[in-house]
DNA sequence: CAAAAAAATGCCATATAATGCACTTTACGG
DNA sequence: CCGTAAAGTGCATTATATGGCATTTTTTTG
């Protein structure tokens, strides 16, 4: 999963769960500043900021081995 | 998946992959302090440093939504 | 055990993430 | 169209991640 697309899903999920920024920074402990600046595609993230977020919005950040040869 | 298991499992993949850190640092093109440090648990990688990592290893970040109740 | 390789640490400089605040731009309901 | 709420930006400051180098500790091997 890429960069973008860890950003776009994380985005996504607060918008499901119908949470605003705001909320979404107060309720991880994030600074809203630094939510946006990731939401809004600027920004690398620590990986504790990440997971701080993902918890909140009930994701969890999981390594898995890629398939090379998926089609094999 | 926390932080520390995280670190473990890019440790043991690194390990599996009979990979030094000194090469993988060369391979990912993160620095070897920065690697050790992480490795060692001290450290919060950016999201950037560890996909760098992740990638030569043939790992993948992903967020999964967390089942709350799995044996429901 | 002794030597060599790999890993962990301390020190330090530089780059940048985190964060607050004020302001602008969008998006949305009436 | 208007007003409001939410989202995005600019600026400045502080905290901390990155990374090089030398040194120490641990692990691995012969």
């Amino acid at each position: 999963m890429h960069f973008t697309e860890i950003i776009k899903q994380i985005k996504e999920r607060r918008q499901v769960l119908q949470v605003t920024q705001e909320t979404l920074a107060e309720l991880s402990g994030v600074g809203l500043r630094t939510l946006k600046k990731f939401e809004s595609g600027k920004g690398n993230p620590t990986l504790q900021t990440l997971q701080k977020v993902a918890d909140v919005l009930g994701l969890e950040i999981s390594l898995k081995v890629k398939n090379i040869t998926p089609d094999s």
